[in-house]
DNA sequence: CGGGATTTTGCGAATAGTTCGCAAATGAGG
DNA sequence: CCTCATTTGCGAACTATTCGCAAAATCCCG
């Protein structure tokens, strides 16, 4: 009975390396054009499956950017933290922070609103872009 | 000599009292079907084009959705705020919280991290919606 | 209220990001 | 090394969004 498989195979090797080198989010295109920096050839629509793939795994992020155009990174959504991310190189810093969890929780309980979820990004330069 | 015209039409009329009477993020295409349902004949390239017109002047805020869909609202950012948004309804709330910004501040001095901005989104269920 | 300059609209075509179908290639396991 | 399920590549299809251009609407001023 199809017990589903789960196949290492060359693209998602070679993509999840791309993920792991970047600590930023990257487009579907930009992904598919590092694998081809590296003469890594794989087609586009593959990187697109390979990163559902991925989110499914619960090992990559996704978020769409401003245009929405959707990004992904790798990211362990399991330790519960929030995203710095540089207005100039895009890099992304984690931000773990207890009083942040706190605050939301004590929202939950103001408003009528039953709170179960929020996102939080906070923008603005990183040490090595100031 | 040309300074920026700013005329008012139906069309424009139209779209914005769609925003006004709905307090939650509506696509381009959700709005273009309000306006059908209201008789109100509009091309969806105008709506497009006044939603542009609608954020240049400050008057609506965009967010692209989960799936990279860009949705928009009637929303002043001028008064700074969070919003909560019922998973059910997508009723946004406006959530105004100084102790949110002083926290953001804090974060500012932590870190190499020089903090501009910050986004903040809480997602459950409503009031009405629970 | 009428005319003319300017802006806005509608339409259809063009673009960009993403998904899909299907045959060929690849990985897992015996 | 053989077999079978899974994954890949390709190109076509889709969807959201933008654009060019001629026609229609708006504004302003007399």
């Amino acid at each position: 009975m199809g017990l589903r498989a789960d196949y290492v195979t060359r693209p998602r090797e070679w993509i999840a390396s791309i993920l792991a080198r970047e600590p930023r989010f990257l487009s579907a295109a930009q992904i598919h054009q590092g694998l081809e920096r590296d003469g890594a050839r794989v087609s586009l629509s593959t990187v697109y499956r390979t990163l559902d793939h991925l989110q499914g795994k619960g090992d990559i992020t996704a978020r769409p950017d401003a245009d929405g155009e959707v990004t992904y990174m790798l990211c362990e959504p399991s330790r519960h933290h929030h995203h710095a991310i540089c207005r100039t190189c895009g890099r992304v810093e984690d931000v773990d922070c207890a009083a942040m969890e706190q605050f939301a929780e004590s929202l939950r309980a103001r408003n009528g609103f039953e709170l179960d979820g929020h996102a939080i990004e906070f923008f603005g330069k990183c040490g090595a872009c100031r």
